[in-house]
DNA sequence: AACTCGGGGAA
DNA sequence: TTCCCAGAGTT
């Protein structure tokens, strides 16, 4: 029963030094630039994230210069990339770490998993990349691999799921080289144990793979389905003033896109017409505030922008207004010349609309 | 233990 | 359409 681990743990290494990419972050041991590359690869592919990290680490090269950044320009930064809590979280740490670490990172994964936005698996990443710390790592991929070698049909999103997990990986992991290690258990399963149809017949561990000889390749790794998606209906005000300006306001409370701009915004149990929006109170009390003369309908089919656990149907309303002083009754909303919209950090549905809506061009 | 938090790519 | 991605925080 020696003989699988050892045998596993040899050849991924193996395996890696042969098959990994190039990538930015595996060329540097600083801190810094990895604990950034692992926040921003959270629940996100490596295609994905990449060009954000070399952004980030252009506009800040150091901890310091994400510290001193405005929390504004650092969601600009993030726009796009989801999850936006991670960017908040990015921040306070960096500020944490500067004011009161005087700029220097903790240095075990005890210590590090006290930073906000790092949780086991950052911690174990940074404390074994960084470090040389033999602390496994278990993500998305490292699930779908053991899950497979080691016939474990346990759910893996269940606490004695990862629990099990975490301490499998932590018996395998090479204590020589733990860093190593830990990015080959998790290239191996991005670039080869894929979740759909991986080509088992050329396998290097074929002939100890528990789920290839029972044919339980498929049906590994076992996750509990999650909960239904619920349904929102959004209505956008986009006023345009003969001025040329128009109405933002900043997301607050809890929810989705925290701290995020968007229209300003009617939200209803169900689908709206023309002649249900008009006589509702608060689009009333909106449109008298702002001046509204006239309203249309921008577009006729529902946008249905999808998210983890909700579906957004969302319509924009163009509302024509001969002028606004919103500063006196509306203090939370924002005047925002049409020129300088894009400066402000919108939530993708909003881009989208803004990207192709024709009076915001030029 | 269950929920919430984004957006995009692949099949 | 469905699944899932170099997960973490809150309730």
């Amino acid at each position: 029963m020696l003989l699988k681990p050892t045998f596993f743990r040899k050849n991924l290494i193996s395996w890696y030094l042969v098959h990994k990419r190039e990538l930015p972050w595996r060329s540097t041991r600083d801190p810094y630039a990895i604990w950034l590359s692992e926040i921003i690869l959270q629940q996100t592919r490596v295609a994905q994230g990449l060009p954000y990290y070399e952004r980030f680490l252009r506009a800040f090269p150091t901890v310091e210069d994400l510290a001193a950044a405005s929390e504004e320009k650092i969601l600009k930064l993030w726009q796009g990339l989801g999850y936006y809590s991670r960017a908040r979280n990015l921040h306070f740490t960096a500020k944490y770490i500067v004011d009161e670490l005087h700029g220097v990172f903790p240095t075990t994964y005890k210590e590090l998993l006290t930073l906000k936005g790092v949780g086991d698996y950052t911690a174990s990443a940074i404390a074994s990349i960084c470090y040389n710390e033999p602390a496994a790592v278990v993500d998305g991929n490292v699930y779908r691999v053991l899950s497979r070698v080691f016939g474990i049909s346990t759910p893996v999103n269940t606490t004695e799921g990862i629990k099990q997990f975490k301490a499998l990986a932590q018996e395998l992991v090479d204590e020589k080289d733990p860093g190593t290690f830990n990015q080959a258990s998790m290239e191996f399963g991005a670039r080869y144990c894929v979740p759909q149809n991986p080509d088992c017949k050329s396998c290097i561990f074929n002939s100890i793979c528990d789920a290839y000889a029972s044919e339980l390749v498929g049906t590994l790794p076992v996750k509990l389905k999650k909960t239904t998606v619920r349904k929102r209906y959004f209505n956008y005000i986009v006023v345009l003033s003969e001025a040329h300006k128009t109405i933002l306001q900043q997301r607050s409370g809890k929810g989705i896109w925290q701290q995020l701009y968007e229209f300003p915004l009617i939200e209803t149990k169900k689908d709206l017409t023309y002649a249900e929006l008009i006589v509702m109170n608060e689009f009333k009390e909106l449109s008298e505030e702002l001046c509204v003369e006239d309203i249309s309908l921008y577009n006729d089919t529902l946008i249905i922008h999808k998210l983890s656990h909700q579906h957004l149907y969302t319509r924009f309303w163009i509302a024509e207004s001969n002028g606004f002083d919103v500063k006196a009754s509306f203090p939370e909303k924002t005047e925002v010349a049409i020129a300088e919209i894009e400066e402000y950090a919108v939530p993708v549905l909003i881009e989208n609309f803004i990207s192709e809506f024709s009076v915001f061009k030029l």
